[in-house]
DNA sequence: TTTTTCATTGTCAGCGCTGACATAATTAGA
DNA sequence: TCTAATTATGTCAGCGCTGACAATGAAAAA
């Protein structure tokens, strides 16, 4: 292996294929970017010469003639890790298939501004595009930023300004409805929330949708306890530490707590546990996100699944499709998934 | 929000900076580059006037004449969402740091060929070097398609071929001696194995040093249950099921279990309940990592901590700082974090 | 047949930057 | 003082590709 520095081999350029397959340049590049003006012959031809090299396009050359990177950003804000990876695995498979490379910039919620992060660091992977989660999603001076510098986005589950671009979303409300009313059928009258970060709008958006849906029910709303982690570490031990303040300064106790994901969920369980009530007889817990860990605590964990993955897929489709942009705006099922902790 | 397509404002160049700072544009660019010989006069000029335009480097453009990307490549495996974020978090760190991005790839194990993956993907991004993590750092075939084509990488964790290339790694032999001497000390004697994926040769590593140190305490090496996850959907679910293979087929039950890593523990933890026994009291387990959720779940996860954001950090340092190279291995250290389910 | 159309291929400038090299300005040394 | 070494800055080709446009040839229409 080598250090970096002048590749050791040359690759094959354009110009080698084409003196292999007796054609211009050009033609070559058209069978490349699968141009439809080529001939059946020219092009076996040509492939058969960019096997034989092993001709890659050079996307910086690429890029720099056609003026676009074929690159798609994004942030990854440290929330969970499972929802992190998910969004990533979904926007890869989509880059895959339409050609593009995920540009990733890691943002330290909290510490960090967005609008530094972009400023610093993926402004300048002059990127085609970008996607936006939560919390990103909704600050307004990156999407300032992002319409000063007239670079496109993509939003996953907004939860403000949902006018302002083309967004993919879960429909998070009707999921929260149906935990609620599985709440109050089990006879649960005395509910907690702990809540994500102030700045996380979709899941404002949840919490209001949870106090809509109870007051629906003839339930009181304004009775419903909200606590908001502090970020730190480890999401779930802010999810531990919220719930354990919470619970030490209700009277009575909640009998449900809906968390902001699972995560938090998780925290909550381990503060019930540790001030000697148990889960789900004292109090009922639901998270949020269905992910795997929800099915491996004891008891496994009532969540609200969403299609992270499909998320991002459907939000990198809909800048790297041409056809993406006039799709419109994008809303994917959500569901209650009903475990042990309710 | 726009479309992808020309770009609504044309960025300023290194000619527009120049042209402002009264310089040619080969001085500006020696500003950008913190090239030394430029005279701090000329530099304050040429700084002032980089604010203004708000230039920032067309990396396309300078990849193209410097013939570097400044791209970093990595393949994410699913083996576990912790693992890969730690992973890109000290990656993304050490990028930042040493003006490079990250590319991702993804790489579903199992069903994907990682050589293909290489091919078809990440080879078309022209990075200026890779990290491999397990377990595609020790695939043969991927290090031979890598060392034809000259781009540098650097290994995670190898366990095979070791002389191979620069590497970094933690001390996992270490720890797993002091698991083991726990395990025995608190009279634990029939040990199995959840391991994972034959292909994963750090985790067999570990396996083969857990067997030599239990054979130096005196305990039969020969005797230790050994199955393999099948990879599936999710990895946690992968060690249940394992698990319950292992203890159906088992009498006497093990009385410790060493996993593969803390979702593959938690898995285990499942399986053990779903059989009615209880951990720790009939069953021990230990995992690998100290993720976050190990001291979540209850009982929390005795575990072997290692550094994987800081083992991802040094990765990348040894491929971008120019002084990487000479720079040689890098072992990190681990430790055994004793918590309750042993 | 001649003209028009259209599919196919080619030509070439130039995207924005950097490496190699040349030159000018300054400082140190003799 | 003058020359040599050093520092600061400039010139320019060209990295590999694509967009705009031109040219060619063959089929369709007149």
């Amino acid at each position: 292996m080598n250090p970096i520095g002048p590749a050791v081999k040359r690759p094959a350029t354009l110009d080698d294929v084409a003196a292999i397959a007796g054609v211009s340049a050009k033609t070559v590049s058209r069978v490349v970017n699968r141009d439809v003006n080529v001939s059946a012959a020219t092009r076996e031809r040509i492939e058969a010469a960019i096997r034989e090299t092993g001709y890659r396009v050079n996307q910086a050359a690429r890029s720099l003639a056609a003026s676009r990177s074929f690159l798609i950003g994004a942030f990854m804000p440290h929330l969970s890790s499972f929802y992190f990876a998910e969004i990533f695995r979904g926007a890869a498979k989509a880059c895959r298939q339409y050609g593009y490379h995920l540009v990733l910039e890691e943002f330290d919620h909290g510490a960090d501004s967005v609008v530094d992060r972009y400023e610093q660091g993926l402004r300048g992977a002059h990127c085609d595009a970008l996607i936006l989660t939560p919390p990103v999603c909704d600050d307004e001076k990156l999407l300032d930023a992002l319409d000063r510098d007239g670079l496109p986005y993509v939003r996953i589950a907004p939860g403000k300004q949902l006018g302002r671009s083309v967004a993919v979303g879960a429909d998070e409300r009707r999921a929260v409805e149906q935990l609620v009313r599985h709440l109050w059928d089990a006879g649960r009258r005395r509910f907690a929330i702990i809540a994500g970060p102030a700045d996380h709008a979709a899941a404002m958006v949840r919490e209001r949708a949870f106090c809509d849906a109870l007051g629906a029910l003839g339930g009181d709303p304004a009775g419903v306890a909200l606590t908001r982690i502090e970020l730190n570490e480890s999401i779930a031990e802010a999810g531990r530490i919220a719930t354990l303040d919470l619970l030490r300064g209700s009277n009575p106790l909640p009998d449900a707590i809906f968390a902001f994901n699972d995560e938090v969920a998780i925290g909550a369980m381990a503060a019930i546990r540790e001030l000697g009530r148990s889960v789900p007889e004292d109090i009922a817990v639901a998270g949020f996100d269905d992910s795997y860990i929800a099915q491996l605590v004891w008891p496994p964990l009532t969540t609200i699944h969403q299609p992270i993955a499909d998320l991002a897929f459907q939000a990198v489709r809909l800048v790297a499709d041409p056809e993406g942009f006039s799709t419109g705006n994008i809303l994917l099922p959500t569901r209650l998934v009903v475990r042990g902790t309710t």
